[in-house]
DNA sequence: GTGAAAGCGCTAACAA
DNA sequence: TTGTTAGCGCTTTCAC
């Protein structure tokens, strides 16, 4: 058991034990619990680590003896550099960090995303060494997230997805935030609204949607978002059902510039583009620009996050503090060990009356 | 050895193995090399899993086992939550993070930057179940980093430090870029330059530079960026110890606004006003617009970056590819456990010549 | 204050 | 194709 001298190999608890001839217990203390020993002692044995080139105990070691990994995980479904483009995404993320740091705990990007079978998912979540998961907004059919559930750590779920009984939850209201929303525009005289929206499902299916897809979309906040505005129109006496909603894959700029063009295309009536997203309404917003559409006298924008540069823009918007929720779950992931309950947060938000939204005109805006 | 029946214990590989009256490699081999046992013996055993709850062979004893972490560590001085709101860093972590992604490997971030003590920074770093560090733009005094060196494992400098010749490095020519840009100013007419830079050392001292702490700045890119201005100046023969320095902790739009206005007041005579960052810059362009004073005929301003909102105000300044150096990070630390050499990239930069600098005003710009 | 014993859960030779 | 044998490096009772 004691090897006593191999030269070429990194030193460990045990050859720097074997070398100052004392116990493993006697150097494990010396970094685990300094009263343990006499600072004599303790100091010997430092000083012979730092000679032999030894860090201290090694992490992963410890951590399978200890049953704690001293991480949390976190699972995002886009390709990390997607979210990365994604200021609501980021303020999330800056709030989750912000708890592990207070915590001296890690936060480990679970590299999910990258095209892979549901096998290679699996063992990709099966390698994190973490003691809990966050999970940021996936699907509620994403392989990644149901390897999650496999591993039995403490869950805490962001905005989506709800069918998972055994995980926490941090949430806004996204129905009611975007019925007020909703209504908003309509006590204004709005009747003919549009949806863009971000995917509904994990395949790209850019376009116009068909009503089946909203029903069986799989993606919670999207979901909802989009209920809330047909509860607005059910309450005003519209015919929920002639709502037009284009769908994008990809959360970009970009993709709300095509997205409004499509919407109006569809529906030439169209007064007023409800976005999902900020960043989706920026697009709109963009495009009705360089259309010669003035917004709000001929078309209204509005948008939903309230990121920093659709507030600079005065987007009328659905304010929601990103960073306080990943805040929230972080605490909630970095407690959630001990107490077995499970909770359920419910963030508040806030309409805020940009400049992007109006009365509708007499007539609908003619497009270029 | 066998514990063959204990009814409330989470299910391991021996578990499994023993219900299923077959050997333990039997079990990992279903994980791990299906091709090693029949489709059908793999598929009891898969099946025993799931109904047991196991997940799979647990990371954190794999790991010990392999020797291997499957995740790189990222280590970022800043607090964690402060870093998130740097564009620059964001492009850096999203670059970053595609590296690993592509390689299934994880990202950790660790936890450093609270207000800790040498011992408990040691500690954090200790904890870390990494295979190899990145080391994004921190001081070289960094208590962080030296318990990094430590762990003797592979390390990507990136900026900063220079100082570590284990450390393989990925850079800009940060005083060349510099230089340039100076050199151009120069041209134009420009005498006296004012430098707005981030922070020098690890403690908060805003204010004007004394020439001594810029020799003993601990942060290789402010220094190096300074630097280049000095050596512009010698070049054209101006005597770079006129030059004022005014330094700033924080790294945010606020930062850049009051240094700028501490600048004009420190030397009145100052008609151009050489940013370290575009986040600064965009500060001091802002000091500008309030105060009166016209960008870029009283006033030249110039950043370092070419973040998005610096190049959507068309500002002047240093276009680099943060996100490329991440992906180069990346790529250098998965790939450096193999080489045991270490590598020095040095990324290309680019002059972008916004419209925030111009000739020299006759008469210096008057404070409001 | 220090040491001995007993694994944490797994994988990698090597045999069978 | 499957099983046996040894640990990976550490912490943790429990004695001394």
């Amino acid at each position: 058991m004691a090897r006593s001298s191999e030269p070429r190999r990194q030193a460990t608890l045990a050859s720097i034990a074997a070398e100052l001839k004392v116990s493993r217990t006697t150097v494990s203390n010396a970094y685990n619990r300094p009263d343990q020993l006499s600072p004599e002692l303790r100091e010997r044995v430092l000083q012979a680590a730092k000679r032999r080139g030894y860090a201290g105990p090694d992490p992963v070691a410890r951590s399978l003896r200890t049953r704690k990994a001293g991480a949390i995980g976190l699972l995002l479904t886009e390709a990390l550099s997607y979210s990365f483009r994604d200021p609501a995404a980021m303020s999330f993320l800056a709030g989750l960090a912000e708890s592990c740091e207070a915590a001296g705990q890690g936060l480990l990007l679970i590299p999910a995303g990258a095209e892979r079978d549901d096998v290679q998912a699996a063992a990709v979540v099966q390698q994190a060494g973490v003691d809990g998961f966050v999970v940021y907004s996936v699907a509620d059919d994403d392989p990644y997230l149901a390897a999650v559930r496999e591993r039995h750590l403490p869950i805490v779920v962001c905005d989506q997805p709800r069918n998972i009984p055994e995980a926490a939850l941090v949430a806004i209201d996204d129905r009611g935030a975007m019925k007020m929303l909703a209504a908003h525009l309509i006590s204004q005289g709005h009747e003919h609204l549009a949806v863009l929206c971000m995917r509904l499902g994990r395949d790209r299916r850019d376009g116009v949607v068909p009503p089946g897809r909203l029903a069986d979309s799989h993606f919670h906040v999207q979901r909802e978002r989009i209920a809330g505005v047909q509860a607005a129109m059910i309450d005003a006496g519209l015919d929920p059902d002639i709502l037009t909603v284009v769908e994008r894959f990809d959360h970009t700029v970009r993709s709300g510039h095509s997205a409004a063009a499509q919407a109006l295309q569809a529906n030439r009536e169209t007064t007023a583009l409800l976005c999902t997203t900020d960043v989706i309404a920026l697009g709109a917003l963009n495009f009705a620009r360089v259309s010669g559409i003035d917004v709000p006298s001929q078309l209204s924008v509005t948008g939903f996050d309230g990121i920093s540069d659709a507030i600079r823009e005065n987007l009328t918007t659905v304010r929601q503090d990103a960073e306080e929720k990943g805040r929230r779950a972080g605490k909630l992931v970095l407690s959630s060990s001990h107490s077995g309950i499970v909770a359920a947060e419910t963030l508040p938000t806030e309409l805020f009356r940009g400049r992007t939204a109006g009365p509708p005109p007499k007539q609908p805006p003619a497009i270029a």
